[in-house]
RNA sequence: GGUGAGGUGGCCGAGUGGUCGAAGGCGCACGCCUGGAAAGUGUGUGUACGGAAACGUACCGAGGGUUCGAAUCCCUCCCUCACCGCCA
């Protein structure tokens, strides 16, 4: 029964007791509506395998409860015969047949209800979050609805090069001393658009945090299994990691959206620090092994085992998570703008939909280069489903009482991909590339980019 | 890396095998007192799961073990602090 699911829990990574992901009782009072509303991303939930699990694991904890509870009593009252002057095993005789039974069923029954758990758990771990109602149906990206274009696409009156060509012909950006150094879809910057990367992220990091009301973080690069379980990357998403040799359960960070929203697990927040929400701001690489990808996105800095991104968290009261995505996704859709990068913006559908999110905005670029809208941010809610897994709470006043607490989070943007769409819709016929005005003071006053 | 000391409730801090989910204090909430406030005083104050409820069970860094019984004893691991060494 259900030995499929054991597989995906790798030691060590239960959380403790019955801290599953989706709502457990929620599940069992609407199979019906999960079922269904998982089909919609493209998830078979087998609710036969989950009620067994779940009778199961019911039936074998309070077997379990019981027996413990009669040890318990049993204990309590050698205890007091003992303190009234019996013998030790005087007092154990007075209670042997409780002591029996106990012997005989109580190390199975708890054995059995730590299996059932385990599977249930397990099951629960690997199932996806449940999109919001506002997701079309589909199975694949075409299926995505845009809502609007921002933006008119440049008319060239020349051939437009991709960012590849124009980087090289600047000498300035390399992917063979990148492959060098250290493999395929790797990439090394040198002189200006070194330091166009780097303003990007500067520029970027004052906006939100001056204008928009994050609050900038710095974080380890480093995350446990842990913390990667917490924001669902974990157990199911391990071949898209990069694991370190090292003595402990050591990843690559793929996405600042691990350690920043790992900063409130176990935390119970007070109603004053998430009346506002709590909004992070944080800069750092990401690391993909992008195992799923072999040969898609190969040429150009489009697809990298390693890229900068400044993401933006938010933790929020549940009540305020669906204004919270519009206002995160805008904030980043502000840097767009502000650098006068023509995109779209679409709602992805069920099938396209990210496993731990219930719904999400994607902002798809303009590339000249390639003719075609392409994702540099990925905004998404994911209610409570991390919130669950991270034990991420809030006492809310109303009720007193320790309540999840929804989670967001979107790129603002991913950088490489940034100074991909500078260099294509910036592009002069020369070769040569003019800075946004924007970035203008970051780059020291440098108005164009010449070779 | 070496040596030593520790990890208990929101916080501090008792507790070294038996009614301990855990003394005491602080904080907090409510009440009394007061013209009002302070002081004083009384009561309450963790989380999860099951249960209509009464209540039951689990949790004293994590995991394992010994025992009729573990916060307490043993083992492993994690983390924190102090000193030394090394180092951006």
């Amino acid at each position: 029964m259900a030995a499929q699911w054991q597989a995906f829990t790798p030691p060590g990574l239960l959380v403790n007791c019955w801290n599953i992901m989706l709502d457990l009782k929620y599940i069992r009072n609407n199979l019906d509506e999960v079922v269904a509303k998982l089909a919609i991303k493209g998830f078979a939930f087998d609710r036969d395998v989950f009620e067994q699990l779940d009778a199961a694991r019911k039936h074998a904890d309070m077997t379990s409860q019981d027996l413990q509870a009669q040890r318990k009593l049993a204990s309590k009252k050698i205890g007091s015969l003992v303190a009234s002057g019996k013998s030790v095993d005087e007092a154990k005789a007075e209670v042997a047949s409780i002591l029996e039974l106990i012997d005989e069923q109580l190390s199975t029954a708890t054995q059995d209800a730590r299996d059932a758990q385990g599977k249930l758990e397990a099951m629960l771990l690997a199932t996806p979050n449940i999109p919001s109602n506002q997701v079309p149906a589909g199975t694949s990206e075409d299926d995505n609805q845009e809502v609007y274009r921002w933006g008119e696409p440049r008319n060239f009156d020349f051939k437009p090069k991709d960012h590849v060509d124009l980087g090289e012909a600047l000498q300035q950006l390399s992917q063979e001393q990148g492959a060098k150094i250290a493999g395929s879809r790797f990439t090394v910057l040198q002189s200006s658009l070194a330091r166009l990367h780097r303003a990007l992220t500067q520029f970027m990091l004052d906006t939100h945090t001056e204008q928009h009301g994050y609050q900038e973080v710095y974080v380890p690069y480093i995350v446990n299994a842990t913390s990667l379980q917490g924001t669902g990357q974990l157990p199911k998403f391990e071949e898209d990691l990069f694991k370190l040799q090292a003595e402990h359960d050591f990843y690559l960070t793929p996405t600042a959206e691990v350690p920043v929203t790992n900063l409130v697990r176990d935390e119970i927040l007070s109603g004053e620090q998430v009346e506002d929400g709590l909004k992070f701001a944080c800069h750092t690489p990401c690391f993909r092994s992008e195992a799923g990808a072999s040969g898609r996105d190969t040429r150009g800095m489009i697809r990298q085992h390693q890229f900068e991104k400044v993401e933006l968290v938010q933790i929020v009261r549940p009540s305020d998570s669906q204004t919270a995505l519009e206002t995160l996704t805008g904030h980043a859709e502000a840097i767009l703008r502000t650098l006068e990068l023509p995109y779209r913006k679409v709602l992805l559908c069920g099938g396209d939909l990210g496993f731990s999110a219930q719904k999400t905005y994607d902002l798809e670029v303009w590339l000249p280069g390639q003719s075609a809208y392409r994702e540099i941010s990925s905004c998404s809610n994911f209610g409570d489903y991390q919130a669950r897994r991270l034990q991420a709470r809030w006492r809310n006043p109303e009720s007193g009482k320790p309540e999840l607490v929804h989670t967001l989070n979107g790129s603002g943007l991913a950088v490489g991909r940034t100074l991909v769409a500078i260099l294509e819709n910036y592009q002069q016929e020369n070769g040569s590339i003019t800075v946004p005005k924007a970035l203008v003071s970051y780059m020291n006053g440098l108005e164009v980019i010449k070779g």
